[in-house]
RNA sequence: GCGGGAAUAGCUCAGUGGUAGAGCACAACCUUGCCAAGGUUGGGGUCGCGGGUUCGAAUCCCGUUUCCCGCUCCA
């Protein structure tokens, strides 16, 4: 069955609120754009992913070009932080401008860059916008509406911020042919603010991160000083951050309140290329370790205009992108490889005023280490493992499968009597007793096989063990695995290991 | 932010001014002998929210929120 990539995003979302994977945030109240709550399925996947990126990462780093493990620790910073980090991080940078719209033109002005001619005489007083120091486009367009014997001394010259709300709709736009087309200023910073203690003056604002890579830079020194780690090394943090993105679109693909999992890299200045090519292939390779199909990820390099403006000294982007659904047939970001140079730490070194340089005892050279950073988001992670395990085969009585890798499913097995009576649910739920607190796992003796089997295949479980008839004579159990509907007998006190030599790795 | 569409039970939807419905799902019991079988019973909806018109609104009008599509934006 062929299906558009939007028909199957809508089967990959309904099928996550019916079995919990994802609900809206505040559902009950209306939900609330942009923001979404991670069910009982949902919560287990999102761990599993989290989990493997630090096992992956931080317990178990790759293997170097040396072969030797890349030294990597972890990190857990504050979501807020002194204000002044984003200052000098350059995420506050663009604060204080807002915008406004033409919504005839499309144009788009810095608020304060925008004059008005308001004439002196008539009721109501008809207002001309004019980009700072060209008044004569105003005039123009002013002699055009109320007759070309006006001058420039028929009007108050203002700033468009001085215009009340009532005369705002009588504003002419520069080239927009009625009046009323400007929309209200708009602040373009993405970062949510808020305030620290109970007065809520301006000295108090406070910023929600908007990436977690900044309490990484920050902590810079700290690790430097306690933890024996020497260039190269990376810190790793995995954490929520926040972007008031204008447009919140494709489920949980941008949402404004997020998951991150990023590494900082920090090299020598000389090796800083090598390493980025190095985390780019291995971040790749990372992915499909988890079971991408490679025809659906792909490396993209950033074109200069829309490198990140902590991106612009060092060599350049790539992104790990992935065919959503929604994107078909073209890709979206999942994972972002940014070569940041040593824009960060020079920053926070000038703005702190304190020393972020690494003393190399080899070469007797001293330097602000250059930064690669592989920074993934976590929740885009869960939806690609959605998207990917979702399959649909109609000669199955419960068509719809979520195929997850064994290492990641929420739940990892289902254990069914066939049916209840005989003495199989209690053998059944001894069997759940001496595994659980092994394996994430469901007891089920409620309603026919057939619909727990189905329930498991829509949650991702990729085995089930049942109890039957036989059990009882030969101590052995069926292992139905989710993707083939087949089964096989085992032994009964076999089932750990089985389980456990499918989940390794 | 702009334009278009949508919102009724967990899901898919029916219901054009007069007592809120169906199928599936969910729960309990019976049944069961390997893939959403069957039977009985049950829970669940102030029809997104707020206002207006009306004797009476899920239904008509206005506003608003959320979602989808196309722009715009995207650190």
């Amino acid at each position: 069955m062929t299906q558009s990539g939007s028909e199957r995003m809508e089967k990959i979302v309904a099928l996550s609120k019916r079995r919990g994977f994802v609900f809206p945030a505040s559902d009950i109240y209306g939900g609330i754009n942009g923001f979404w709550d991670y069910g009982p399925l949902g919560v287990q996947l999102k761990n599993n992913l989290r989990d493997a990126w630090w096992r992956d990462m931080v317990e178990c780093p790759p293997l170097g070009p040396d072969g030797h493990p890349l030294s990597i620790v972890g990190l857990d910073s504050s979501i807020i932080q002194n204000p002044r980090a984003w200052e000098a991080s350059g995420h506050l940078s663009g604060f204080s401008d807002p915008m406004v719209d033409c919504r005839e033109t499309k144009a788009r002005y810095r608020a304060d860059h925008l004059r008005v001619l308001r004439s002196r005489a008539g009721a109501p007083a008809a207002l001309f916008a004019f980009v700072e120091g060209e008044p004569e486009v105003a005039l123009k367009r002013a002699r055009k509406v109320l007759g070309s014997s006006k001058v420039e001394s028929d009007f108050d010259e203002l700033a468009l911020a001085e215009v009340s709300a009532a005369e705002r709709a009588l504003v002419w736009a520069p080239g927009a042919g009625a009046p009323g087309t400007l929309t209200e200023p708009r602040d373009f910073n993405l970062m949510f603010k808020t305030f620290v203690g109970a007065a809520s003056g301006d000295e108090n604002i406070a910023y929600l991160r908007p990436e977690t890579a900044q309490g990484i830079f920050l902590n810079f020194k700290n690790v430097l000083d306690t933890s024996r780690v020497r260039v190269p090394f990376g810190i790793a943090q995995i954490g929520k951050a926040f972007r008031n993105e204008v447009t919140p679109r494709n489920y949980i693909f941008r949402s404004r309140e997020f998951e991150q999992m990023e590494m900082e890299w920090f090299c020598a200045p000389k090796e800083a290329q090598a390493w980025y090519e190095f985390w780019t292939q291995t971040r790749l390779a990372w992915w499909r370790s988890l079971g991408v199909s490679a025809d659906r990820l792909r490396l993209r390099r950033h074109t200069a205009d829309e490198l990140a403006h902590y991106a612009k000294t060092g060599a350049g982007t790539q992104d790990v992108e992935y065919r959503y659904p929604f994107t078909e047939p073209g890709f979206g970001e999942l994972e972002g490889i940014a070569h940041r140079g040593s824009f960060d730490l020079e920053q926070h070194q000038a703005a702190s005023k304190t020393r972020l340089e690494y003393f190399d005892p080899q070469t007797q050279e001293r330097y602000v280490p250059e930064v690669i950073e592989p920074a993934s988001g976590l929740t885009r992670g869960v939806l690609v493992l959605l998207c990917e395990a979702y399959d649909v085969d109609e000669s199955r009585p419960s068509p719809e499968i979520l195929r997850f890798p064994p290492r990641l499913a929420p739940i990892k097995a289902g254990i069914f009597p066939l049916v209840a009576k005989e003495g199989m649910p209690e053998i059944a739920e001894q069997l759940y007793l001496a595994l659980r607190g092994r394996f994430s796992m469901q007891f089920d003796a409620k309603q026919s096989i057939g619909k727990r089997y189905a329930r498991m295949d829509e949650a991702g479980t990729p085995y089930c063990f049942t109890i039957d008839g036989q059990t009882l004579a030969d101590q052995t159990v069926t292992v139905r695995a989710r993707d083939t509907g087949a089964q096989e007998r085992i032994a009964i006190e076999s089932v750990a290991g089985y389980l456990e030599e499918r989940l390794a790795g």
